[in-house]
DNA sequence: GCTATTCGTTCTGTTTTAAAGAACGATTTA
DNA sequence: TAAATCGTTCTTTAAAACAGAACGAATAGC
């Protein structure tokens, strides 16, 4: 039942170069036993890999599959070999922190705050789309990725979501507005600025807005949180966006902040996959109290 | 100096599950033969791999790094071992063609046209962007990506590109435009919408501009050449696109061909991965006459 | 058209490797 | 303190990978 992964690696040496013989040569076994293995692998598998036409060898379609296949099995493997060969020394630590790319600069430094003093550690943060990121973290090239949504995990993609803090959501605008804008009345006249619909945030603003039978003048929609501080900055219309991003501006009076939205967070969510050895560094981050995170 | 895959699946199913005697059973090998070639890994690799507490298995750091490498190796042999198992019969030839969403969708049916007639064979066809499609034929999940531009290799990417066609670009606006447009001369007054700056024509175009010493006014900036379609057909302004793709709009009055621009040109190639043993329908797809692709 | 050569397969015996079993040591539980 | 659990080590046995020779078919050279 179970595949031989040895009479694979002879196929997958094969198939690569086309000849039997050479191949035998060249990786020093008899071409009498890299025959046989490779018949043990078809008999095994129930189909033949290669078509034999008079003295040569050509892939069949199922060949093809295979090879596919062995392609990223091998190149694995190889690449796992060389890391050991070249470093006779011991592994550092390695925590490798995907950040979905309009994530909070501020939150995702937060996060690897208590790691960048350490030198027994390597860091790798890595920004991208969340497709992408969750790609990475499915081929074990991440160990956790960082996102303001949850992600819901099936038995093929056995993700973990977990939510490391949640923040209250402004209003946030210049304060020289008039009148003053205030929530859920005193809105007419004013413009807004929102993170895009795919945003969860977003979301409850909308949710929040129809219960009060409001239809908001939409001037910007915006997926980054930096660029949404920007605009903020530069017009006269009100963002809708955590206090904390905009820190600075609220602190030295370019920005004011026009009160919270009832029920409406910014939350921040660690995704992980399950698994029995989580690297001891990346578990005391995810169980650390959320709060920290934020300042 | 060759990895044993077999000490590593057996590293891998016993990192799974942190026993090594419950493996053992799983597995229906002993516990001490279990030990042993575990212990041969870690001679071979030159380093532990689980850091023994007591009577305790820990993976160390080396171990979580040889785990992540075990994961991927193993879980593509079981969905290869699964692929063969479920279906005793013979394997369909699959052809997976990748390309660029911007692309005209013209073009990409042409490509696979010849494949559409045929019903011993899977078409597959999907769209993304560039990064991710090249990631996906590394990966050996796609065949042949379809893009606009050609795409350099290296000797860890062994790309290939080759041009399957070209195709003029023109100036394409409303008929009823007075002043009528023309090149070079004669373009003051209108508003341009161009394909982004990432892509090709857009440079031929900009450096034909140069050349001139034009400075146009440009209208709008449109990855999508469906989506400057749309533009071209609801607004004013001159397009910078090849005639093929408003064919329809040309034939019935709605657009104008305002004449094709000197030197620029729409390519398309194909980038597939050099190996020695490609699908022959791909490979016929491939050797075909570039000029049948775009009518 | 004949012969020599190349290349993959099959069959035989030999060597290497994986496996099982018993003895051991260390740690946890009762 | 005894019993049970768990991983390691040593020795023997079973299974596999392997090499070599014989074979057959297809190509290449004359």
């Amino acid at each position: 039942m179970k595949l031989n992964y040895h009479h694979l690696y002879y196929f997958w040496q094969v198939a690569k170069s086309g000849h039997l013989t050479r191949t035998a040569e060249a990786l020093h076994v008899s071409q009498s036993s890299l025959s046989q293995q490779i018949r043990q692998l078809e008999e095994r598998l129930g189909q033949a890999l290669f078509i034999r036409e008079g003295r040569q060898l050509h892939l069949s379609e199922a060949g093809r599959l295979a090879f596919d296949y062995a392609e990223t099995i091998f190149t694995q493997g190889e690449e796992l070999s060389a890391l050991f060969a070249e470093g006779g020394h011991a592994h550092r630590e390695v925590v490798r922190v995907g950040a979905v790319a309009t994530l909070s600069r501020n939150f995702q430094e937060g996060f690897v705050r208590p790691l960048l003093g350490r030198d027994d550690l390597d860091l790798i943060l890595q920004s991208g789309g969340m497709d992408d990121l969750l790609r990475r973290l499915s081929a074990h090239k991440l160990d956790v990725v960082l996102s303001n949504q949850p992600v819901r995990g099936d038995s093929e993609h056995p993700w973990r979501s977990q939510r490391l803090a949640r923040q209250p959501v402004s209003l946030i605008a210049s304060p020289h507005l008039s009148p003053p804008p205030s929530f859920p009345n005193g809105l007419s006249g004013h413009a807004f600025i929102l993170p895009g619909v795919e945003n969860a945030t977003r979301h409850a603003f909308d949710q929040l807005c129809s219960h009060y039978r409001l239809t908001p003048k939409i001037a910007a929609e915006v997926d980054d949180m930096a660029m949404m501080r920007l605009l903020a900055r530069d017009t006269q219309h009100i963002a809708v966006m955590p206090p904390v991003v905009v820190r600075d501006e609220l602190h030295n009076g370019t920005l004011k902040d026009y009160g919270a939205l009832p029920g409406v967070w910014e939350e921040f969510y660690a995704i992980t996959i399950q698994r029995r050895f989580e690297s001891p560094s990346l578990k005391a981050l995810l169980t650390r109290s959320g709060e920290s995170l934020l300042d």
